[in-house]
DNA sequence: TGCTATCTACGAAAATATTCGTAGATAGCA
DNA sequence: TGCTATCTACGAATATTTTCGTAGATAGCA
């Protein structure tokens, strides 16, 4: 993926990747909740991300249906390599153990990564 | 710190983090290895960042010398906060899951996060 | 002294992202 | 049928970020 979206879009695609194809007024009902936009500030903006090619849409019908047209992994591993490198120069070991020390994560969190750690380790 | 620097403002503390108090100068030049700007655009940017209370300087002499006036930790912090809200959702151990598995972390490094691991999981 | 290179300040252009008003189409209902 | 609510399309206004041209000051040197 060579495009990356801004903040606002992200926010739509955090909703589509949860709540699977849906119309702007679904889209815009769970914006309202946090931000207050207009409904077409909303329409316009998933229009220019169909044109972009993050999203796609079914036209049938009098409104249309949309579908994150960018899956989340691939999204978030594209803007997790572009923060480690603008904001850690780079060192993904410092972005670890910054969130580790600074956030809340759960026992079973911890054993999952503690998990993931020895696999990288017994196959280097 | 509640002012979020733009990529180029974050490109330009950065260097200062590094190289300590610096001229205009110094930091154009350093940006002029990757990218391709003038010396009035770096100044400006600079100019707006001691606004925002990004920089300070001393205007001693002609050419004045500028000091990032924020931490690199704490905004590393902030931002992190921030990406991981938006990007995912507010989980950090799924950001360091990721994190972990598709960068290259030399041995060291995940030891040093293991280490980390278990300092957290003793402390509950 | 006078020229040149280099500095800051400033304003405005350009690029990008966000917001919304308005118009035209149409489904659904009184 | 005709009114109302709701939909898309579109263009333009705003806001934000990035870029740079121009002007005036001055240090340093020929």
């Amino acid at each position: 993926m060579k495009i990356k979206p801004t903040d606002s879009e992200l926010e739509i695609l955090t909703f589509l990747w949860q709540a699977g194809p849906s119309t702007v007024r679904q889209v815009h009902e769970y914006l309202s909740a946090t931000k207050d936009a207009g409904y077409t500030t909303t329409l316009k903006l998933m229009q220019i991300m169909q044109e972009k090619g993050l999203l796609s849409r079914s036209e049938e019908g009098r409104s249309h249906i949309y579908i994150a047209a960018v899956g989340e992994e691939e999204t978030q591993q594209t803007l997790l390599d572009r923060f480690v490198e603008t904001t850690f120069r780079g060192s993904a070991a410092r972005l670890v153990m910054q969130a580790l020390g600074n956030h809340e994560t759960s026992p079973d969190e911890l054993d999952e990564i503690r998990k993931l750690l020895n696999n990288l380790e017994n196959n280097r």
